[in-house]
DNA sequence: ACTGATTAATTATGATGTTAAGTATCTAAC
DNA sequence: GTTAGATACTTAACATCATAATTAATCAGT
């Protein structure tokens, strides 16, 4: 970045530089992946949520909208607006559960999985590029150490919160 | 997570397991990260896009709108809507170049400077915690890989775009 | 001096993020 | 049998993301 004159928040503020890193490198490098996957994904008229819940499902199978949003890490309000145009699409389904009305479960339908065996090959494709360019034993490295951060975090937040750990919004995977 | 049956998807469709490892690590890791700071900023009433603005002016003094997009990782458009209410709180001030009426400038503004050192103890305490839990070691370490992946990422965007690197909305750093 | 191409920033639009509040349902305690 | 508290999901409201289009200004070529 362009080096400039000290500015006097630089001067009274001494504020680490890393501090600004590790939010921007994880949100910079985020971008650089999906940069690479959008196109596909755009082609066949899903967005990047969408096709988050349409994998989860393959991979998983029918799961419970909270299954369903920790699965996806997607919060609970936006699968509630997602759901409803996905299932219009007929490329899922919804039933309520019978034995709990408040809960209900989400399906993949022939057409959601034939999205997906459409997307399959272009996806594959762009992870084959990567593992190749970047290295698959630095990806591993690299999605251990994430692994490791988000451990760690996740500890520190619960010392931090009055709350128990898990208690907000978004829930991080037990 | 829940070990299920396997799905007529799963039997059909072997997409590798780190396939949808990479983006949702590093999203699941910046939300882990995020999750410490955003009630310190939610405090001082500023989101994290506005207070990664003002970071960026206190850190590299005056910037012209498009330095600023590429110093928060903001898009334009977003930009062009935060900038206003910045700017009516006092927190921001905007002038156009006069060598160029197309651009502006936008500075930091006495009680932008302030909310800033408000901010920067709780900032900084979060940060010596991460770094004494975390490792600072293995901070670098991640923020190493982070920096080569994105870096990899953009030369190989770069050779399967037909447009040139970076002429896409939102530009990597040079 | 004029013009087409380019650039900077804004606006439009639809999607999702995020927090708070609401509705329907369930459960444990009495 | 009743009720307070908890849970699952939805809706409201506001913010930002992401793409496309628009407006205003600049610049290179003629």
């Amino acid at each position: 970045m362009t080096s400039k004159r000290p500015t006097l928040a630089q001067r009274s503020l001494p504020m680490r530089p890393f501090s600004e890193s590790v939010p921007m490198a994880l949100l910079r490098t985020r971008e650089a992946v999906m940069r690479l996957f959008r196109p596909g994904l755009r082609s066949r008229g899903v967005t990047e949520q969408q096709w988050r819940i349409l994998r989860a499902l393959a991979h998983q199978g029918p799961l419970e909208v909270t299954e369903l949003a920790e699965a996806t890490f997607l919060l609970a309000p936006s699968l509630s607006r997602i759901l409803p145009d996905l299932e219009k699409r007929r490329l899922i389904s919804r039933r309520p559960v019978k034995a709990d009305l408040r809960r209900s479960v989400v399906s993949l339908e022939a057409q959601g999985l034939r999205l997906i065996g459409e997307h399959a090959p272009y996806s594959e494709q762009m992870y084959a590029r990567i593992a190749q360019r970047f290295g698959t034993e630095k990806l591993e490295q690299l999605l251990q150490l994430l692994h490791e951060l988000e451990t760690s975090l996740e500890a520190l937040a619960g010392e931090l919160d009055r709350r128990p750990a898990g208690a907000g919004q978004r829930k991080g995977s037990p």
